[in-house]
DNA sequence: CACCAATATAGAACACGTTCTAGTCTTGGA
DNA sequence: TCCAAGACTAGAACGTGTTCTATATTGGTG
């Protein structure tokens, strides 16, 4: 029975490469120009980590070195999506007339953008749920990307309750994409269980 | 070079066994046990199935016939847990007065219990975010369970509007057990949290 | 230019989840 | 009691994320 249990903690890993120098500007965008077109094509498995740097025609370890797992790398890749999508509502503001409306407007537009993309979505959202310090950073920056869209709407809301409802609301972002990601809804019921959500939260607020 | 939609990309996996003999029974709890064991001690990484197999003294392959992958068997032993947790809040049911510290009251306890055991709180907790049939299954059933633990404290409410609540607060246990599991913020913020969490929720809706 | 430390490269090596193979054991029904 | 179907076993094999090795290249500094 008591087989000796192997305690294999890991405590090592390269320090995170960042890229000064153009050349490895460039190799780290071909990295998530290539994770970006795999997953596009294939999804979440089809981001191979041999095939992003085979793509990107760099070696194996060089993407090790500015991504510290696949996870990461996929994180990144979202991160940037976010940073797209944050300008594109910032450029064409919703058009809807009262706050709550608008967040729903927001995150409709950001499920329907997914919604055309659905393999591609389907690996951004799942590296998000990872444990790896690269991932929680990329984290960081999709969630302030998140409340820099929502807060102009929500400014007439005392600042510590709405920082808490822009939270809430992230969270019920992130939980649902998951939830569409891991395969227990389909991806057109994003939009309404987030405009359920959104409606339930913020309607008291509003009234 | 684009789709064609051939959806079926795996032609592959067993059946999974349902257990019938009393020798079956024994393999599967076994199986969950060592799980338990191994997760306890170690984390999600511990749990290696080859391990898992050897510490319930059965083959690798017969582990794979009762659970189609290590997350579906954490995530029967999530759903075991949960179980577990929704008979101690109905035999010792909260003690504050009003429905929102009811329903605080009960997401501390859980959060509280699963601070006692961190290794195996993240193990379950990871385990619960994949895409696998299986885990899907295991999923539903921890929801019913956190269901009919707040279900009794907000039955002033309407009905759909309950639901709509309650599985809010759901979202919200879950995303912020992810958070913690992924390490992006220590166990004792996931009851700040939801607490925090609920009382926007919740508050409105009674006063 | 000459040098060195940091980086890159190709590819082997490794770990672990998962699947497969070939043979043995259980079990339920005729 | 015997047999066929299916469950079980030990162990090999495989795929992919990740790490390691040995060598070559690069880029900044004297």
């Amino acid at each position: 029975m008591t087989q000796l249990e192997t305690a294999p903690l890991q405590i090592r890993r390269l320090e995170i490469t960042q890229p000064v120098t153009p050349r490895q500007l460039a190799r780290r965008d071909g990295a998530i120009r290539a994770a970006l077109e795999l997953g596009t094509e294939g999804g979440y498995d089809a981001v191979r980590m041999r095939d992003v740097a085979a793509r990107a025609d760099i070696a194996l370890g060089t993407l090790y070195r500015y991504f510290g797992s696949k996870d990461h790398l996929l994180a990144a890749a979202m991160a940037s999506w976010t940073g797209d999508l944050r300008s594109r509502i910032t450029k064409r503001p919703p058009t809807e007339a009262s706050p709550v409306l608008q967040v729903v407007e927001v995150l409709r537009r950001a499920s329907h953008s997914l919604e055309r993309q659905p393999r591609l979505g389907e690996a951004l959202v799942k590296a998000l749920s990872s444990h790896d310090a690269g991932v929680a950073e990329a984290n960081g920056e999709v969630s302030s990307h998140i409340r820099s869209m929502l807060e102009p709407f929500l400014l007439d809301l005392d600042a510590d309750v709405r920082e808490g409802l822009i939270d809430l609301i992230a969270q019920v972002w992130h939980s649902s994409l998951m939830g569409w990601a891991n395969g227990r809804f389909p991806i057109h019921e994003v939009g309404i269980k987030m405009e359920r959500a959104v409606r339930l939260i913020l309607e008291p607020r509003f009234t």
